[in-house]
DNA sequence: TGACATCGATTACAAATGTAATCTATTGTG
DNA sequence: CACAATAGATTACATTTGTAATCGATGTCA
């Protein structure tokens, strides 16, 4: 499979979850779920156990309730989840990704500056 | 699992060397793949076989030689997977995603020019 | 021509994933 | 206090994916 931080495609919904809210009980994601996804809230139990047991999550007792957080931080898991995209659908490069996704994408004018910005600082490879 | 056109990882990259050099024989795509992988050829005929399954690939006999080629146009694949990933990690919105690939990858100076370029045309969303 | 090497097809099997149902302990409520 | 509702834990099961081994037809070479 690869690395750690395998976080699947289910696994990465109930995580931008947390990450949003955290910290967060199960039903506060259950609600924020289920509906949309027609998950069952025994779906999204499972899915936040196996994230624990992945050591993505860690979850302590507040009194009564239990409260969910991430234990990894999401940039980590988007940095990875980008290489693991970028290699295996642009083998590795990001520029072809880039244009793809600039092309392919409805932006705003504010947003289209703000990467030309970007842009103009961007350090460039040798 | 959602739509169709649902490549897995290790398929992806067997999809790029049909998208690339089709049409291919199998051992073409063994030749390319088996060693920098550690994948056995058996494994490497499953994948193509699983991909004929599913419609992605299909082959044609030319005399005794089997010649495999895509039935799927890669810019489809990538627009779905771009998609997939967008969702996935950035909940749908591509800006952020290109920030951040733009921040954390290394591009080349006509690189950076391209994408200036195309940005420049960009149609801007209201 | 007979034994071996190939190639594609079929079968195998464990781990990951999607999707739950059920079991158990705790808690609110009449 | 008894009992139902709830929350988290455990168990379940089909599908997909990674990773092959094996089988059967064919072609090859001594």
């Amino acid at each position: 499979m690869s690395e750690a931080l395998a976080i699947s495609e289910a696994e990465w919904q109930v995580m931008n979850v947390v990450w949003r809210d955290q910290p967060v009980e199960a039903q506060h994601v259950i609600d924020q779920l289920a509906e949309p996804n027609g998950w069952s809230s025994a779906t999204i139990k499972t899915m936040l156990h196996r994230l624990i047991k992945k050591k993505v999550l860690v979850f302590d007792q507040e009194g009564k309730r239990y409260l969910y957080r991430a234990c990894v931080k999401r940039s980590d898991c988007v940095r990875q989840a980008s290489r693991s995209f970028l290699d295996r659908v642009f083998g590795g490069s990001a520029a072809p990704a880039l244009m793809h996704l600039v092309k392919t994408s409805k932006l705003t004018s504010e947003e289209v500056d703000q990467l030309r910005r970007l842009l103009d600082h961007k350090e460039v490879k040798s």
